[in-house]
DNA sequence: TTCATATTTCGAATAATATCAAAATGTCGT
DNA sequence: ACGACATTTTGATATTATTCGAAATATGAA
């Protein structure tokens, strides 16, 4: 992934706005919510949610699909899991990084830190 | 860490410019780099540089200490960690996120606050 | 077709961000 | 103190982002 593409990613979520629509996307699952559903949830008007949207949209981190007379929206795994993936890779360093993000996901799961420095150059 | 915060973080890093300082920095380790020599390695004029240091200072991203007349910058891992924890714990859902980012995780999805994953009320 | 609803687009105002030259500040060595 | 360098701040401008009412478009139902 590139660096643009990755800050492209970064900065959809970097609104307080946008990230909130994404992660209630992100729990709605694979079949999505509509657009009134969000804005109601989210509590923002149609036009400015149609502009967040669409910002989501452009940059690939939800998708639209026509249902009936309602559009509705989901999150593309595929692409925030990439984006999690650059910044693992990239903005993470060793020791010092890795183990907290594997725990916060793997739960009790507790991997004795005992270093595996993954100290790979970028 | 509130959705806010995490929205600041990812703004903060959703900038070509600043992601690049952030990620020379990561590889630069703990040691950090000087201003000027970043400003080198990235190619921008000191006073944009510095604006953008700031960004990500007040962020918590990254931290500078002097250093005889230079201020030397490195990364914060912890903050950026967390970030990573973050979205990995509430930007990702089941096998579509997971096996990539992390492993063995199908549990954490539960500890969310999701309400439920609502069948079809098409 | 006509109506009702869902969503987007337009338009225009406001707000926030990015850039950089020039000046100011800070720090060290002499 | 002074001079030399490192960095930030200022100030001004340019660019982009955000918001939302109103109008337009789209889809389905009656």
């Amino acid at each position: 992934m590139k660096t643009l593409t990755a800050s492209e990613l970064l900065a959809a979520l970097g609104h307080e706005s946008r990230l909130s629509v994404f992660r209630l996307l992100v729990e709605a699952g694979t079949e999505g919510l509509n657009a009134s559903a969000i804005g109601e949830q989210i509590g923002m008007v149609p036009a400015t949610l149609s502009f967040h949207l669409a910002h989501l949209s452009r940059v690939g981190l939800i998708k639209g699909k026509q249902k009936s007379r309602f559009i509705y929206y989901s999150a593309d795994y595929h692409v925030i899991d990439d984006l999690i993936a650059f910044m693992t890779k990239n903005c993470c360093q060793g020791d010092a990084c890795l183990p907290k993000s594997s725990a916060a996901v793997a739960s009790a799961k507790k991997t004795a830190k005992s270093s595996s420095r993954t100290k790979g150059k970028s």
